[in-house]
DNA sequence: ATTTGTGAACCAATTCACAGCG
DNA sequence: CGCTGTGAATTGGTTCACAAAT
């Protein structure tokens, strides 16, 4: 059933799930599809037909509650799940999102570092256990790391994405430049500043 | 002629842009949409489709020249105009940017960071000129910045992107969780880590 | 003989219109 | 009556098949 639901729906998700954390921080209880749509800039048929893939769930005449809305999308989009998390490439951005990554709000952990500059990881003050990068797919089997961070330069990319992914991740966030080509159907998702600059420029030209 | 490409082309376009700087750094002088689409993990069909959104250029025997090819796309892609951004949120991440954005080979140069923070100002070094948050609107208009990135907390986020929009930016990067709504045909690319986390968590389920 | 460029066919996603329900 | 949920229509993008070029 997962895989009906296409991949635009399931960001917007991720981005209606949001919108309800922050909804129900401030103490709203009730909200629209319409509401939704507004913050979202998408109008209100996609944020219906978004929230109906995981079944109906909405009042017909008070709209959405918010707190059940964000438990329904929790359970079916597996957030309840929680996430290991690794960080390839300790520099300024590595150390971070190492920091950044610590927050407890999200049920997502981080729990390796690794760096190929051996002397560098001795200089580093975290709690998160870090190791040389050779040893990057022995220690994710170990520890059954899920999901990987790469913040290296673009010339080390691709050997660290060959190692994650050996290693059995299931998904690498990149910051590098670099074009990853995915392998052993893990997930790529392309975080890359001076790409999105680019992108910018050309669709403000 | 432009409005035409759709985006997902675009993107890929920049992507392809990315290799022939690799290539063309490496002396290789010929390469072919099928070569491409192995790079980026689409078929060439896409490739070639998209690079002919801008006209004829390649060779029917011999494929396409990289550095033509490169040229072609820089112009048509509008990367021969320098493009000019601002920092907002002076962070550990803003600070990263900073000194990561002047590298020289791009076309994009920093001018400007911005944080709420006056005391934190001062501390910071850098050759970038640095201003109070609440002088982004005048200093923005003042030197016709094009671009901002936002690396602030959530809750501060509305009112960054609201400044920027004020100050006259036609797209922004936004690094914060907070999902933004564009104002004056602002173009918003979202990069939010835990959100990314959060889509990899759903792919891979 | 290969490899590009492109109209046509296909498929996916968004938008719409309206039924159903409180 | 207002708002959700959903099949149908529409739009948009990708894939394909093949003509053109060298």
């Amino acid at each position: 059933m997962k895989n009906k639901v296409p991949i635009p729906s399931l960001e917007r998700l991720c981005s209606i799930y949001h919108i309800l954390e922050q909804l129900e921080k401030n103490g709203t209880e009730k909200v629209s599809s319409a509401q939704l749509g507004k913050e979202l800039c998408v109008n209100a048929y996609s944020v219906r037909k978004d929230i109906s893939y995981f079944g109906e769930i909405g009042n017909c005449r008070a709209g959405y509650e918010v707190s059940r809305l964000k438990e329904h999308l929790k359970v079916n989009l597996g957030f309840d799940i929680a996430r290991t998390i690794c960080v390839v490439g300790l520099g300024r951005l590595g150390c971070a999102i190492l920091d950044y990554g610590l927050l407890p709000e999200s049920d997502f952990s981080i729990v390796a570092g690794f760096d190929s500059n051996i002397n560098k990881l001795e200089t580093i003050h975290t709690d998160i256990p870090l190791y040389p990068a050779h040893e990057i797919v022995t220690v994710v089997k170990r520890k059954k790391i899920e999901l990987g961070v790469m913040a290296v330069p673009g010339d080390a990319a691709a050997e660290t994405a060959r190692r994650l992914s050996d290693g059995g991740v299931r998904g690498i966030v990149n910051f590098s430049p670099a074009v990853i080509k995915s392998q052993n159907n893990v997930f790529i998702r392309n975080m890359d500043l001076v790409g999105e600059f680019r992108i910018l420029s050309v669709l403000t030209n």
